[in-house]
This record gives structure tokens, sequence and C-alpha cells, in this order.
RNA sequence: GUGGUUGUAGCUCAGCUGGUUAGAGCGCUGGUUUGUGGUACCAGAAGUCGCCGGUUCGAACCCGGUCUUCCACCCCA
């Protein structure tokens, strides 16, 4: 054999099972988007560079895939940064496009771009692959599909509500029970900053303080410390790591911290609406938690913020994300457009159920009756058949080939195939067909319509 | 992007300090069984030992590079 073909690295092939399960999830959330009366958009898989770079800081931009120009792209290379070898300016002048890397801001462009025609409040839910040129590891791939839900044109809290249910909506569809959803809100992360006197290293304060669970109280601090945070802010603000209890005791804990911050108060104020709505509606089977750690990598969040963590049982990433960003349009132009959104990550809620042996059997598509082969006459008078249960909605097919009885039987056997018809001369003269159960072994000979009633 | 890890038959993996024709289980193909699968028994096919180069009389094994896998960081779904 000559060399085995290869696909490229955090890259997968999927097999009839693995699509039939992923499309399982695909329909459960699609579903439950459009109960909650999403509507669905997509968009190109590669957008003009400048649509993409610098939205996600220079992490993000370091992670875009870029797409080199076709015909001779070195033509327009400027020479001196040729010479000193600067990959940067090189990037753009040989680079128009780029691979998308999110939905959202895609999503962003698209509500700009058809700002005319869109009847807002817009809501709309895409479910597309993206592309990261991340290092893969277990549930980090290259490329992975994003399924996504945003509103935009409405500052209403109701959306963070119903976002919340939306997300409670879909785990319990899917039966994943033990999910916790966690939530944050920008401003009360603004609020900290400015009660310690830090507000200019928001950022740097904020991603210390997302690593808590990962490195504990004294990493947090060694961090801050490290980012020039001063001892004495630290000080002030260690409470927050103390805040245990439930959603209400923790709520109670913040006021006091942010008590001088009028932006952290706003942001409790809103977590607060949020959280007596969905007393008042109880979510069925994820669990609301507020993690005034959570920070997420993007900065366009200015309210809510929301991460999705599986079951505790599963070592895996956060399954899903989102938040309210009040200016995302901006980037592109268009002004006081407050949007908000979440996101499941589906290649990891695809792990997650696998491991967990949530997948209904129902998720795998498959023949319920298969035609043994035993000839030309036989194989017609079985076909017509084939056509009748196919008009009456049973999946069904005949060996195509007059092989031994012992392949077809193995075949049928492989396949998973539920039910087996031998129709023979001696059924041909009785108008039957001999119907085998391949789970119990069990068969008798019955009618046309027999059978269908038997199967279906 | 940084550091580490993995790669042997379709799959899961053995292969001792470098030494003749590289093994096992499962799977696959055929037969026992010409209208009956899953079990059993018998037989058989299948590997440029990830790829490229180096050291050596000799490399699956040692060295370098590269790709891939997984992990930690970074970041994140």
């Amino acid at each position: 054999m000559a060399q085995k073909p290869t696909i490229p690295k955090g890259t997968r092939d999927f097999s009839p099972a693995e699509v039939s399960k992923r499309n399982y999830i695909f329909s459960t959330i699609k579903h439950q988007f459009q109960k909650f009366g999403f509507q669905p958009i997509e968009t190109p898989s590669f957008e003009n560079s400048d649509t993409l770079m610098g939205k996600y800081g220079e992490e993000g931009d370091r992670l875009i895939f870029k797409i080199l120009n076709s015909g001779d792209f070195l033509k327009k290379v400027d020479d001196h940064a040729f010479a000193e070898k600067n990959s940067q300016k090189i990037t753009t002048q040989i680079s128009e496009k780029a691979l998308r890397y999110d939905l959202t801001v895609p999503f962003a462009r698209y509500v700009v771009q058809h700002q005319n025609e869109i009847e807002f409040p817009f809501k709309r839910y895409q479910i597309q692959p993206v592309w990261r040129a991340d290092r893969p590891q277990k549930g980090r791939f290259r490329e992975f599909y994003q399924c996504d839900a945003d509103v935009v044109g409405s500052d209403s809290l109701w959306q963070e509500v119903e976002f919340v249910q939306l997300y409670d909506a879909v785990f319990t569809a899917l039966g994943l029970e033990g999910v916790t959803l966690k939530i944050n809100n920008r401003k009360i992360l603004s609020g900290f900053a400015e009660v310690i006197g830090e507000s200019d290293k928001l950022i740097d304060f904020t991603v210390a303080l997302d690593k808590l669970d990962k490195i504990g109280e004294e990493g947090v601090i060694k961090e801050m410390q490290e980012k020039g945070i001063s001892a004495e802010a630290i000080k002030t603000i260690q409470p927050i790591f103390s805040l245990t209890g439930d959603f209400s005791t923790k709520i109670q804990g913040l006021k006091e911290i942010l008590a001088e911050s009028e932006e952290g108060k706003k942001g409790i104020e809103e977590l607060q609406f949020i959280q007596r709505a969905l007393e008042a509606m109880p979510l069925e089977t994820a669990k609301l938690d507020l993690d005034v750690t959570l920070a997420r990598g993007l900065n366009y969040y200015t309210g809510a913020i929301f991460e999705v963590a599986a079951p505790e049982k599963v070592k895996m990433g956060s399954i899903g994300g989102g938040g309210r960003y009040d200016d995302l349009t901006g980037i592109f132009g268009l002004k006081n457009m407050s949007g908000v959104g979440i996101s499941f990550g589906l290649d990891r809620i695809y792990l997650v159920l696998e491991e967990l042996g949530l997948f209904p059997a129902s998720a795998e598509a498959n023949t319920q009756v298969i035609f043994i082969n035993f000839g030309e006459k036989e194989a017609l008078y079985a076909m017509k058949a084939v056509k009748e249960l196919r008009t009456q909605h049973i999946a069904a097919e005949m060996y195509p080939d007059a092989a031994k009885m012992k392949k077809q039987m193995n075949h049928a056997n492989k396949r998973n195939i539920s039910f087996v018809v031998l129709a023979g001369t001696k059924e041909m003269e009785e108008e039957k067909y001999t119907l085998k159960n391949m789970k119990t072994g069990e068969q008798s000979s019955v009618s046309l319509q027999e059978m269908i009633k038997t199967i279906s």
C-alpha cells in the first residue's frame, strides 16, 4: 500500500455513527433555538481580514488562519518589509482573507451590513464551523462547530433571563444533568478594579482573577503582583476570595465590597434581576451559580458574562459561554446596538455525552429492514416490497448482489439491522415473506401488510 | 507561540541492554454449514515498525530533523 494519506493537525473525519450523533445534538439545539424565537442565518467561512483582525486581541490575531492571496502574491510585497522578515507586515500584504474565528464577530458584521433590512430586536442563531490555529488538546480542535444564539437591539435584562432558560432547556433536552451555569457581570469586575484604584489594570486584574480555580488564591495574588497591582490594593480586594454560599449570600458579600462603586452596584442590580426572575421560574436541570472570578477572555463583554461548566465528574473545559456586549457593532460603525448572546461548544458537548453514555439509541439512524437477494426473479419481488415499505416511511433496502446467504446475513448483522426478509420461490408462490427478527432470532411467514405492521 | 509526550497489521498493544524470516488478541477473508447472522472449530491474507537523514558490520530499538497524538502553559468552545 502507498503511504497513507493524513488530515491536518486538529481536524477530524466523522464516521456515519459520529455524524448521526452530532446531528442529534444539532437538531436538539436547533429545536430549542427555534422554540425561543431565534432565526437561522449563515455567513461565509472566510471574511475579509480586516473584519476579523484586531477583534480578539493580540492572542486571537495569532490564532486566525490567514488565506494566501491567489496569483503572484509576492509581487505586492514591500521590499523593505521582506528584507527585514517582518512577518506581520508581509502577512497583510499577501493575505486579504481569513477563516472565521468565531460566529459573533461575523454576526456583528452581518448586522451592520444588513441593518436596514433587519427588524430589531433581531434574534438569530447560527451553527457553523470555526477555525483556530491553536495547539490541539482534548476537546480543543483547529476546526470545530459553534452553535450561537444572539439578540441585538435590546437592553432588556429579560434577554439574559431567557438565555439562562435556553441553556437549561438545551441541556435538559440532551439529558445532561449537573450542568452549572456560571454567571458574572463585567460591571462587577470593573467595580473591583475601581474600588482598589486600579481601573487602568482592569484586564490584567480580571485575567488573573479568572484563574482562581486553577492556580488558587496565592497564585492569583502572585500574578496580580507581577502585573503591578499594589499589595495594598490586593489586600482591599481579598474578601472576594472568600465569597461563598448560595447566590444571595454572595450578593450580600458583593454589596459590602462594592459599596463605593456605582458601576459595581449596577452590576449587582443586574445580577439580582436575573436571579429573582429565575427564582420565580426555576430551572429544570441546570444550576445557576454566581462566580465573581468568571472573566472570560473577550473584552467586548460589558454586562452579563456566562460560562457553562460540564458536570463535575467529567473533566472538560467549558462547554459554552456568552455575555452582553453593549457595543459589538460599534467596531463596524453602528453605535448604540446592545447585544447579548450565548454559544454552545458542540464538539465538547459530544465528548461529554459520549463519556456519560447519554446518546439515545434513536440518535443513530439506520436501515430497519434488509431483503436477502436470492437471484434475478426473487430480487424483483423483493424490490417491489422495498419500494412499498419506503412509501410507508420504513428505511428498507435489498442486498444488491445474490451473494451467499451467510454473507448477506452477516452484513445485516454487522450493520445492526433489526429485520431481515427472506423471499425465495416458496414465498413468491404464496405471496408472502419470511420476516426474521435479528435480535430474537424468531421468524415467521407474513404478508406485506403484516410486515409493515411488525416493523413500524 | 513555549515545554514535554506519543507513533509497530484495519483496531488495541507486546517486542529484553541494537543481532537472522517483527509477534499476540480482536477484526478481516475462506471453510466446517449450496435458505439463515451473532457462538464454536479449522485454515489464510495482511506491516517500507509515522516520515527523512545520520551513527553502526548490523537500527523498530541509538542520534538529529520533521509530521502526528496527548498533556501542561498561553489562550479558549
